[in-house]
DNA sequence: AATCATTTTTTAAATGTTCATTTAATTTTT
DNA sequence: AAAAATTAAATGAACATTTAAAAAATGATT
C-alpha cells in the first residue's frame, strides 16, 4: 500500500481551506494568506502547489464537481424507476456531503464569477451541459416531448435558486428538507395534465 | 418647471454606467475608472458624487429595487383576481425594463456579495422579506395553509434561479418567454391536488 | 545506527502592480 | 466674483507572485 504523497495531501488540504476561507470572507475578498492561515501555512506554499490563486479556485470547483458526480452515480445505481432517476439528480445535489454552507456559497460565487474568466467559463459550460443532458434523459420517459424542455428549465432554475438562497443563508440547510421539497416539485411537474396524456 | 439639477443627472448617469461596466467586467473586477470611462468621465468625480465605490454599488442596487417596486405596483393595479396578483410578481421581475442582461448580472453578483458586507446584507434582508411577504399574501387565497410555505419557497427559488441562469447567459433573455414559463409553473402549483381541496 | 549529500517542502522578505481615495488646482456654471 | 463641477496627479494600502534562503525529509553509504 503506497503511502499518500505529500503533494496529494497538501492538494486536498488547501482545497478544504479554500472552501472554508471563501465561505468566511467571500470569493473575491478572500486572500491567499487567509486561505493558508486556515492550515497554519503560508501563501507562498499555495503557489508552490497550485501555481496561482486562480488555479486553486479552479481546482476547488473541480473537486466539488467530482464529489457531485460520484454522489450522483451512487444514487443512480439504486434507482428503480424513471422517477427515482429524476430524483437522483436532486438527491445528489442535496446530499449532506455536498449541501453544506461552505459548498453552496463557493458554488454560487464561483458561478457568478464564471462569465468573466475564460478559464472558469469553460468549466461552467461543461457542467451546465452535463446537468442539462441528465435532466433531459430522465425526463424523457416521464414527460411528453412538447412540455419536456419547459419542465426541465423549471426544475433546473429551481435547483440553482435553492443554492442561491442557501448561500445567502436566509434558509437553514437541512438536506432532508431540501430533498422533500424537491420531491414535492417533482410530483407537481409529473402530475401536470399534459393535454390529457396523463 | 425646475430644471433637473446636475447632481441628479450625474447620479443617474453613473448608476447606468455602473450597470453597464459591471456587466462587462464583473462586480469585483470592475474599476472606478472603467465605470467613469463609460461616460468619458473620471474616477474622481464618482467619489465627488457618491463618496466611495461601495456607495455607488449600493445606490445602484437601490435603483434596481426602486424600478422593481414601481413596476410591481403597476401590475398589481391592473390585476383582476388573486391569480393575476400572483402573476404580477413574476411579471414585474420579468418586465423588459428590468429583465436585461445588465440588470440580471448586477443583481446576481450583488446578492452573492451581500453576505460579506453589513451594508449590502441589510439591503438584502429588507428586499428578501418584502418579496417573501408579497408571495405569502398572494398565495393565501390560492393555496391551503399547510402547503403554502412549500409552494412559496418553490416559486421564490425558481425566480432566483432564472436570474442566475440569465446572468450566466446560458439562456437568452426574452422577457415574454420568461413570463410564459413562470405562468406554466404557476398553473402547476395551483393545479396541485392539496389533499382533495381543489 | 549514524553521517552526510540531495531533494523536497516551507518560509520570510522583496517586488511590483493595481486600485480606491485624496488633494490641490483648473475649468465651467451661476 | 463666487460656487460648483471636474480633473490630473499624488498617496498609500492591499495583494499576488517571485526569489532566495532555511528547514525537513529522504536515502544511500558506512
Amino acid at each position: 500500500m503506497p503511502r499518500k504523497k505529500i503533494r496529494d495531501i497538501r492538494h486536498e488540504e488547501f482545497i478544504v481551506a479554500a472552501l472554508e476561507a471563501t465561505h468566511k470572507r467571500g470569493f473575491y475578498a478572500v486572500t491567499m494568506s487567509e486561505i493558508a492561515a486556515e492550515l497554519g501555512a503560508t501563501a507562498a506554499s499555495i503557489n508552490y502547489y497550485f501555481g496561482s490563486k486562480d488555479q486553486l479556485m479552479f481546482e476547488t470547483m473541480r473537486h466539488l464537481l467530482r464529489i457531485l458526480g460520484v454522489t450522483h452515480k451512487q444514487y443512480l445505481d439504486v434507482a428503480l424507476d424513471p422517477k427515482d432517476r429524476l430524483r437522483a439528480i436532486f438527491d445528489a445535489h442535496f446530499d449532506p456531503r455536498f449541501f453544506t454552507p461552505q459548498h453552496c456559497s463557493f458554488w454560487v460565487q464561483f458561478w457568478s464569477a464564471a462569465p468573466y474568466s475564460a478559464h472558469l467559463e469553460r468549466l461552467h459550460r461543461i457542467n451546465q451541459s452535463r446537468v442539462k443532458s441528465h435532466f433531459r434523459a430522465e425526463l424523457a420517459p416521464l414527460v411528453p416531448a412538447p412540455f419536456r424542455e419547459t419542465m426541465r428549465r423549471i426544475l433546473q432554475s429551481y435547483l440553482d435558486g435553492v443554492w442561491l438562497s442557501v448561500a445567502q443563508a436566509d434558509r437553514d440547510i437541512a438536506p432532508r428538507h431540501a430533498r422533500q421539497e424537491a420531491r414535492a416539485l417533482i410530483e407537481l411537474v409529473l402530475s401536470a395534465e399534459f393535454g390529457g396524456s396523463n
